[in-house]
DNA sequence: TTCTGTTGACTGACCAGTCGGTCATTTATT
DNA sequence: AATAAATGACCGACTGGTCAGTCAACAGAA
């Protein structure tokens, strides 16, 4: 529902609702609408989190080719996330308001703290591999290509037409062309 | 007010208050809080608008130079971008709200349409030189850059540590090393 | 009977938008 | 120049409505 109507657009009421509820028994479990609320966005974030530990995993394969694999199973996800993706654009106002700020925007810091961890041990073994060249920054790459899958959903949830899977493999073999050594 | 406590965070009043005119006097000059909302938003666009239209009319210049000298305007205005950057997660849920839904959509879609339109034509203009590989996709490469520097504002936003300009620049150099012609 | 879990009516706070009215400034009249 | 009439920017008290959170009451199990 929060997905559908936005944070303040959706009622507790709604919630008791839709879940066959009394209002009073939501309160049983959670101590307010905010903490649902932040309920819902760790629930998300471990969701997504999973997706992208899976898709690592494929061990053995060139650090370009593993590159391109999260790539692609992130992208590819978009057709069953498109519905839910809202709810991401609402946990990012949530920590910019005042009132919720704090644990959302550490949660975010975290969240992507970890996710480029991923991306550039990825990275830091291309270069030890003696696949990528040795003056690049992992971390910066791997910062900007966190932020740019985010930014493809993004673009894709504002415009129908937009394909971020395509894109994104496009674009990457771009980065991965000036990542190996020539 | 809107960047400091969000749209629903901040009542008309407040507003009023913060401008040392009456309540009523507001709704002379608009129909409603959202009509208000969406004026803050455009005045947003152009003013950034203008900031990247300035830098790219660098000419001369090689394509690899120019779109240096666009990421380096455009992540150098963090600074006085900062404050106001929560808007811009205002935007983006007000996009996604069913009730402003329409107008924000449209408005976005334009905004990156325009703003992917500047980066290809860059692209394609080195293409054209001779500069860059014939067998790149401009559009997907210009998507995601924009995608891109939205993403390290983003990421800035969340972590006071994280310095957009830099990450950028070595991510650039990486991106325009796999544009070349090797 | 007692305990556990559930419920929805109720409350108090809040808020967008309205409307009757004020008053300084401008325009018309004498 | 002096007076009167018209204007419209400005105001804030008020209305109608919403909603998060509470709590007294209820139902079912043990």
């Amino acid at each position: 529902m929060f997905a559908q109507n936005g944070y303040t657009g959706t009622s507790v009421a709604d919630i008791a609702a839709r879940a066959d509820i009394g209002k009073g028994t939501i309160y049983e479990y959670f101590n307010s609408k905010e903490d649902l609320f932040f309920a819902v966005f760790e629930w998300y974030c471990k969701k997504t989190g999973a997706a992208v530990t899976v898709s690592i995993s494929v061990l053995g394969a060139s650090a370009a080719q593993r590159l391109d694999a999260l790539n692609g199973s992130l992208m590819s996800l978009w057709d069953e996330i498109k519905d839910v993706f809202v709810l991401v654009m609402e946990f990012w106002a949530a920590a910019s308001s005042s009132k919720m700020r704090q644990r959302f925007q550490i949660a975010f810091k975290q969240l992507y703290q970890d996710f480029r961890r991923i991306v550039s041990d990825l990275i830091v073994d291309g270069i030890s591999r003696g696949e990528f060249r040795e003056d690049i920054d992992p971390e910066a790459v791997a910062a900007a290509l966190v932020g740019t899958w985010d930014a493809l959903f993004l673009q894709a949830w504002f415009d129908p037409i937009f394909d971020p899977l395509e894109i994104s493999q496009k674009f990457l073999a771009v980065v991965i062309q000036g990542l190996k050594k020539s």
